[in-house]
DNA sequence: GAGGTATAG
DNA sequence: TTTTCTATACCTC
C-alpha cells in the first residue's frame, strides 16, 4: 500500500566487478618502502592528509584530516608528501593494464586512480556453459577461449568471500533456477565471486596491491556492495534481486538503508533537493570540518517510499536548466538499485590532461609566469608520456622521461621512434580567483573556476625540442598573452588560489601501420630546417605552403589550427637580433639551450638566458616575446 | 568549440 | 560541502 510505484524494470544479465585498492596512495609508498606498512603512515597534499594506512586509522586518523590535527592526535605518524601524482598515476595505470588483460570485451573502466569496474559477463557466461553440474566442487574456470589450460580450479557449488546478506543460504538450489530471479543469476554471481577472488589474489601477488571488491549486476550495486567489508575483502550481493511474495529483495533492503548522499552519482546538489522534499524544508548544510557529519540524515528508503515518489515527481524536483536531461530517470533507477550504464571500454588515451597547483597567495605577474612555466613543463611531459607510442610497438608505452634539458643523441634516437597517437586540439587555462571581500568585511567563499581556451599550437608536438623550451614558448606566446590576459585583464589586483593548464579535445591519429607519415622524423626535421630559412623572409600571416603543411602534419599539426609555427629554433640558423632592453633574467626561467641538438652535451651556460633566447629567436617569435614582456613588465 | 556545472576519488 | 589534484559527462550558447 505504501509502495505507490513499481519501480523501474531490472535487468540483471551482467556480472560487474568493482575494485577499490585499499588506501591506494599509502600503498604506493608502502610498496617503495615496505617498512612503512607496520607504522602509522599518511600522505599529505598541502595542509591535509589525503589518505592514511590502516595502522594510522586504528589510531584515529582519517582521510582529509588537517595535517596539524593529525600530528596532534598521533605524534608518531610518518607523513610523506604526495602532491606530485606521477607515482600514483603510474601505479594506477599498471594495475589497470593488468586487469584489462583479463577482459574479453575490453569493458574496463577506471574511476579515479584507485577504482576499476570490469564487465565480466561474457567470461562468466562462457564458464557457465562449460560447467559440469554433477561435479561442481571440482570445476575449472577458463580465462581464455582458445587455450583451455589457462585458468584456475574452483568450487562452483558455493560462493567465495563475504555475502550480503551475511547468512544467506546460497546454494544447493544450484541446479534449480531460483524461482524469484530469472534463470541462473545465483550461479553466475557465484562464478563472479570466484573470478573476483582470483583477480584480487593476482593483483596482490603481482604488484602488492590489496583491493576491496564488490560483485553484482551493475556498476552502482557492485560499487556499494564492496564497501560492506573493508579492507582486503570481497562482497557479493546475493539474490533475490526482485521482491516477491516471500519478501523484499536484497537490493531494496541494501540500498534503502543508505543515506541519500552515499549513492554514487547522486551528488551534493541533487541530494539536497531530495532531502528538502522529504523534510518539507531546506536541509541545513553544515560548514564544519567533519566530513559527511552534519548533513541531515535522509535515507534512500525515506525518499523512495515518500508519498507520490516516482519519475514524475522527480522530474519536477530535479529538472532545471543545465541539469542532465535524464537525471530524474537516472535518480529513480538509483533509488531502486537500477543502473543500466555500461562499463566503458578502455580508450587507450585520456580525454584530457591537466596540471594544477593551489596557492595561499598568488598575486604577482612574475610569480604567475613562473608557476605557469612549471605547470606547462609537467603538462608537455605528460602529453609525451600518454599521447605518444613507440613506433614499432604502439602499445608499449615505455616511460621515456626527460629528467633534464640535455638533448643527447641517444635521447634523440629514442624520441625519433615515438609518434603521436592522439593530439589535443585545445589548450585551456583555468584559474580560481580568491573572491574579494564584501562591503561588510566578510568573504563570500566561492570555489568556482573561470577559464579561457585557445587552439593548441603545433610546436608543442615537436619531440625533438626539450620540454622546457617548448613550455617557455607556450607560456610566452599563448598562455600569458592569449589566455591569462583575458581572464585577468588588470596587471594587478587579483589573487589566485588555483591555476590549471589543460590539454583537451584529443583527436585520434590514424594508426597507419608501416607507411605512416611519421616514420622518418629526423629527415623531416632537416627538411624543415631548410624551410626555416625560407620562412624568415615571409610574412608570418601568409598562408602556409603545401609543403609546410605536410611537415606540420608529420610532426603533429592539428588540422584547422590557425597558427602553424612548427619550427625548430636552431641557434646557428636563427636570425641575429638585438636583445631587448631592460630585461631581468629573473623573468625568464632557467632555460638551457643545446648548441647542437645532435650533439647536445655541449651546453651554453644558463646565464643570460633571456638575452640568448631573444638573440636566437626567429623574427615571428620576437613579436610575441615583446608583447609578453610588455605585459609582465 | 567555448565556458560552465555537477560528480567522482 | 572545501580542504587536494585531477578526470569525466553533460548543459547552453
Amino acid at each position: 500500500m505504501q509502495n505507490a510505484l513499481p519501480g523501474p524494470r531490472r535487468y540483471d544479465g551482467r556480472i560487474i566487478i568493482h575494485f577499490d585498492y585499499d588506501c591506494f596512495y599509502a600503498a604506493v609508498f608502502e610498496k617503495e618502502n615496505p617498512s612503512l606498512k607496520a607504522l602509522p603512515f599518511a600522505v599529505q597534499q598541502k595542509q591535509i592528509i589525503v589518505t592514511c594506512n590502516y595502522e594510522a586509522r586504528r589510531r584515529g586518523l582519517y582521510k582529509l584530516q588537517l595535517v596539524h590535527e593529525a600530528r596532534k592526535h598521533c605524534p608518531e605518524v610518518i607523513i610523506k608528501l604526495g602532491e606530485d601524482l606521477t607515482r600514483f598515476r603510474d601505479a594506477s595505470k599498471e594495475n589497470y593494464n593488468f586487469l584489462q588483460g583479463y577482459t574479453w570485451s575490453n569493458k574496463v573502466e577506471r574511476l579515479g586512480f584507485d577504482e576499476v569496474f570490469m564487465d565480466m559477463t561474457d567470461i562468466i557466461d562462457y564458464n557457465v556453459e562449460l560447467l559440469n553440474f554433477h561435479h561442481l566442487p571440482t570445476s575449472y574456470f577458463h580465462l581464455d577461449r582458445s587455450d583451455p589450460t589457462i585458468g584456475f580450479s574452483y568450487d562452483a557449488s558455493s560462493v567465495v568471500g563475504e555475502t550480503y546478506p551475511k547468512d544467506c543460504a546460497d546454494l544447493l538450489a544450484s541446479s534449480q533456477p531460483a524461482p524469484d530471479d530469472s534463470g541462473d543469476l545465483p550461479l553466475r554471481l557465484r562464478l563472479g565471486s570466484h573470478l573476483a577472488r582470483y583477480l584480487r589474489h593476482e593483483l596482490e601477488q603481482r604488484g602488492g596491491y590489496s583491493a576491496t571488491v564488490g560483485i553484482s549486476t551493475n556498476k552502482v550495486l557492485s560499487k556499494l556492495i564492496g564497501n560492506v567489508n573493508k579492507p582486503k575483502r570481497q562482497t557479493t550481493l546475493m539474490p533475490p534481486y526482485n521482491s516477491n511474495i516471500h519478501g523484499e529483495s536484497n537490493v531494496n533492503a541494501f540500498i534503502d538503508a543508505h543515506d541519500i548522499g552515499k549513492i554514487p552519482n547522486i551528488g551534493f546538489k541533487t541530494a539536497q533537493k531530495l532531502r528538502a522534499h522529504v523534510l518539507g524544508r531546506s536541509p541545513g548544510f553544515d560548514t564544519g570540518l567533519v566530513y559527511g557529519g552534519t548533513t541531515e540524515k535522509v535515507s534512500v528508503k525515506d525518499i523512495r517510499l515518500f508519498n507520490g515518489m516516482g519519475p514524475t515527481l522527480l522530474r519536477r524536483m530535479l529538472q532545471s536548466p543545465g541539469a542532465p536531461r535524464d537525471l530524474p530517470e537516472k535518480a529513480w533507477g538509483l533509488l531502486n538499485g537500477v543502473d543500466d550504464t555500461e562499463v566503458a571500454k578502455g580508450k587507450g588515451v585520456p580525454q584530457q590532461i591537466s596540471m594544477e597547483d593551489s596557492y595561499i597567495r598568488l598575486d604577482e605577474m612574475s610569480e604567475v609566469v613562473r608557476e605557469l612555466q612549471m605547470l606547462s613543463v609537467s603538462l608537455i611531459k605528460r602529453m609525451r608520456l600518454d599521447l605518444t607510442a613507440d613506433n614499432d610497438d604502439p602499445d608499449a608505452n615505455d616511460p621515456l622521461e626527460d629528467t633534464n634539458n640535455v638533448q643527447t643523441a641517444a635521447r634523440f634516437e629514442r624520441m625519433s621512434k615515438r609518434k603521436w597517437i592522439a593530439l589535443p586540439s585545445s589548450l585551456r587555462l583555468s584559474t580560481r580567483p580568491r573572491p574579494p571581500l564584501n562591503p561588510d568585511g566578510t568573504r563570500t567563499r566561492t570555489f568556482a573556476r573561470i577559464s579561457k581556451s585557445h587552439p593548441m599550437p603545433s610546436f608543442v608536438f615537436n619531440l625533438a625540442i626539450p620540454v622546457d623550451i617548448l613550455a617557455r614558448r607556450l607560456v610566452e606566446e599563448i598562455i600569458m598573452p592569449q589566455l591569462f590576459r583575458k581572464l585577468h585583464p588588470e596587471k594587478s589586483g587579483w589573487n589566485l588560489s588555483l591555476v590549471n593548464v589543460c590539454a583537451t579535445g584529443m583527436a585520434m591519429r590514424a594508426s597507419d601501420g608501416k607507411e605512416g607519415v611519421g616514420r622518418d622524423i629526423k629527415g623531416m626535421f632537416q627538411k624543415q630546417d631548410h624551410l626555416l630559412s625560407e620562412w624568415k623572409v615571409e610574412d608570418v600571416d601568409r598562408p602556409p605552403s603545401q609543403e609546410r603543411n605536410e611537415i606540420a602534419e608529420t610532426i603533429g599539426h592539428v588540422v584547422g589550427a590557425k597558427q602553424d609555427l612548427s619550427l625548430i629554433p636552431r641557434p646557428q640558423q636563427a636570425t641575429e637580433l638585438g636583445s631587448e632592453d631592460g630585461l631581468g633574467v629573473s623573468q625568464c626561467s632557467n632555460v638551457i639551450f643545446a648548441d647542437d641538438w645532435d650533439n647536445g652535451d655541449e651546453m651554453q651556460d644558463a646565464s643570460e638566458v633571456c638575452k640568448s633566447f631573444t638573440a636566437v629567436m626567429p623574427a615571428f617569435a620576437m613579436v610575441a616575446h615583446k608583447r609578453f614582456h610588455d605585459m609582465i613588465d
